[in-house]
RNA sequence: CGGGGCGUAGCGCAGCUGGCUUAGCGCGCUUGGUUUGGGACCAAGAGGUCCCCAGUUCAAAUCUGGGCGCCCCGACCA
């Protein structure tokens, strides 16, 4: 990707009514633009990390063997009705009517439709046990949008649904999906504590979240609850046993924000200068730049070796910007990127300097072995 | 919803207390030139419903009233 044809811009200062860092910086970044309070468009650069960040929920997952879905964001109120939520809920549902008068609303969350769909389905005990997710948007009218994505009206989730025989049997998926939690935010580079939790609104037998280290007072990023036979029972979601009788299923429920798991990961990874990513969450692995744009020679190098390096796979950014050093330094520490390939001086003597972000340690590599370089990089970080 | 703050060029701000005719500054942007290892320099430019509506006044960015929007603190949430 070249710098000039990417719809990246950055800016010198974050605007006046952010506070928190990630804001800030996410804003600074031009990984995101506020459309109204609590409601956020993604710009390439944001996007490109939540991508790597669903990416990576996406095969812990499948690991874990749940079975990816989607559901509809737009949901009729008589379903929540039926499980007694749409009074407990409340004015956090953004609820209107349909043409035809039928109240409607956008999905808070999805124990309602995975519900539905799942007693359509499922007949006997053969059938579990099942886990389904989806990675979707989701609609609260929250009291106080704050902290940019940390809490805002619409944003991104992960959210799975296990259906289990027994409670013995639930409690192993509970822990499969504790596992493949630990697992999400230790590749996302987050350091997460566990708390036993309210379970509020979702209620359920028992919950633990997981709350991500960093400067942010809030984050819980992630959260999981044992749901027992509730929602079962409520909306009739039953199989036949082994001894003939019908009986409720056993719950669970799992989310992680995704939007906010992006917003953790800056909290967690900045200096001075601006956003740290780690490698395996990072919008592009390297940035090329050519600091000295009237040479010929340099262009010319970083044209080659961009191309080269995006045909091996890897995720490169080339600042072909008109700039001086110093604007192409400073965007490439705001915006993150955690290898800088330097084409500078020792370009005469074929050499490029790969300067590390987060260590500031530097590596002469000769021109030929960039891709190498990049290689063995990648492997380190799998 | 209660409390506090803010709204003037793309961004950051000054001007408002004590109304005055062409509304400024820095950054960014455009054109030309000089630069090229840490946000460079010179010159010339472009860019504004001063959040909206109403009122006071000869005259409103500035005073008054109402509205809208945004941020922060509290209770809820991934």
């Amino acid at each position: 990707m070249k710098w000039t044809s990417s719809f990246i811009f950055t800016s010198r200062k974050p605007p006046a009514d952010a506070e928190t860092v990630s804001q800030k910086l996410m804003h600074q970044a031009g990984m995101i633009d506020k459309l109204i309070s609590g409601v956020y468009s993604y710009l390439p650069l944001g996007l490109r990390v939540l991508k790597k960040v669903s990416d990576i929920i996406r095969e812990e997952m499948n690991k874990a063997g749940a079975i990816e879905i989607l559901m509809p964001g737009l949901q009729p109120a008589s379903l929540w009705k039926k499980s007694k939520r749409f009074e407990k809920m409340g004015k956090d549902m953004i609820v209107f009517k349909d043409r035809h008068n039928r109240e409607m609303l956008l999905g808070p969350t999805h124990e309602e439709v995975v519900s539905d769909i799942v007693k359509k389905y499922l007949k006997s005990w053969k059938n579990l046990p099942v886990m389904l997710y989806q990675i979707q948007t989701k609609f609260r009218d929250e009291i106080r949008p704050r902290f940019g994505i940390i809490r805002s009206r619409e944003f991104l989730m992960k959210d799975c649904y296990s259906f289990d025989r027994t409670d013995q049997e639930s409690e192993q998926s509970y822990f499969k999906m504790k596992e493949a939690y630990l697992k999400i935010f230790e590749r996302c580079g987050l350091s997460v504590t566990i708390q036993t939790a309210d379970s509020g609104v979702i209620g359920g037998k028992f919950s633990e979240e997981f709350v991500a280290a960093g400067d942010c007072a809030e984050l819980e990023i992630g959260h999981i609850f044992k749901l027992g036979t509730d929602y079962s029972e409520k909306l009739n979601v039953v199989y036949v046993d082994n001894d003939g009788s019908e009986k409720p299923v056993v719950m669970g429920c799992y989310g992680i924000g995704v939007s906010r798991v992006v917003a953790a990961i800056i909290e967690g990874n900045y200096d001075e200068k601006g956003i740290i990513w780690p490698v395996s969450v990072a919008p592009f692995t390297a940035i090329i730049l050519p600091l000295n744009m009237s040479d010929n020679n340099t262009v010319e190098i970083a044209n080659k070796m961009h191309d080269e390096l995006q045909s091996a796979k890897l995720d490169i950014l080339l600042d072909d910007r008109e700039e001086s050093a110093g604007v192409k330094f400073a965007d490439a520490d705001l915006i993150g990127i955690p290898y800088r390939i330097i084409l500078g001086r020792k370009i005469a003597e074929g050499k490029v300097e790969i300067v590390e972000r987060k260590t500031k340690r530097s590596h002469d590599v000769g021109i030929e072995n960039v891709r190498q370089f990049f290689y063995s990089v990648l492997r380190n970080h799998a």
